[in-house]
DNA sequence: CATAATGTTCAATACATATTGAACTAAATG
DNA sequence: CATTTAGTTCAATATGTATTGAACATTATG
């Protein structure tokens, strides 16, 4: 493993964190993205990560929960070996517009505890109002996605 | 302030901490929300939400640079006041993708550090042709939503 | 059965950062 | 000019949580 996959990893850590994961949740995905293997083990991520087996093992289940990484179990092997899911763009970006709902809805639940309706009324009510309909968009545009993908995916080796 | 009220306060604390922000800009929003003046003095905003000075100034500087409120003067009155801006659904909708596009780019960014192309490769590279795509379609969508809106915004008081 | 290999658990620690609070600046008022 | 008002700054504190590390469970192996 290289400096430049080294600092990679770290950037990946970053950014994870600003998505609101972990930093280490962004290591070993940034690990098991350049190692250049199918798979890896535990042991393997713990010792290229320098971390402890409490923190990877924590970490993997938490990215085993959401879908980012799958174990892999050889036969006759008895460690566990990782590597990254193929998680649906889709499925990522529709948690995301739950939230974006959820948050919208919270502002919009503040209205309905006003005497009155005013501007802020307005404002929260567009608020919530466009992020649902921005959810049923979305699926559209995620359909569209699905028949025109090869237009836009432009591998470096065609 | 009722109690219904002060409890909705700190619950959009908690909404605005799962969206990356404080609780304490989330508390300063959901006052300003239910609070049914137009606009709400750095006093009553420390005093209603009994938190300090130093956490009220920080805190309204940080919402009115992200565009969230803004700060309202009177002639003949040294007091600032602030209230929630019209902040654009799509100026935040917008912050929010370029996050996205950041993320599956940093992703990505690991496939050019990779010897190999590989299954994770493909995945990588679907990721940011997906996000950045995605950023156009938005656009659109916003567009549409200019022109369609009032079919979708309905008030409890019409 | 004794030992090694593979992970898991969880209390303790480290770390980041949100919030406080006291000291301060700046401007208005009498 | 002295005093009050309004807000800022920043070092100290509080708080939450990511990470560690040691003890433990479990299963395989000789």
């Amino acid at each position: 493993m290289n400096s430049e996959k080294l600092t990679y990893i770290e950037e990946a850590g970053l950014a994870f964190e600003l998505f609101g994961m972990t930093r280490m949740a962004g290591r070993i995905m940034g690990y098991l993205i350049v190692c250049d293997k199918d798979a890896v083990s535990f042991n393997e991520l713990q010792e290229g990560l320098k971390a402890s087996k409490g923190s990877i093992s924590g970490t993997t289940k938490q990215l085993v929960a959401i879908g980012f990484i799958e174990p892999v179990l050889l036969p006759g092997d008895r460690k566990t070996y990782y590597r990254v899911s193929n998680v649906d763009v889709g499925t990522i970006l529709r948690g995301r517009v739950q939230l974006f709902i959820k948050f919208a809805t919270v502002l919009e639940k503040g209205r309905n505890l006003k005497s009155q309706n005013d501007r802020v009324s307005d404002w929260t009510l567009e608020m919530s109002s466009f992020y649902r309909w921005f959810g049923s968009e979305v699926e559209q545009v995620l359909n569209k996605w699905e028949t025109e993908k090869d237009n836009y995916i432009n591998d470096r080796d065609p």
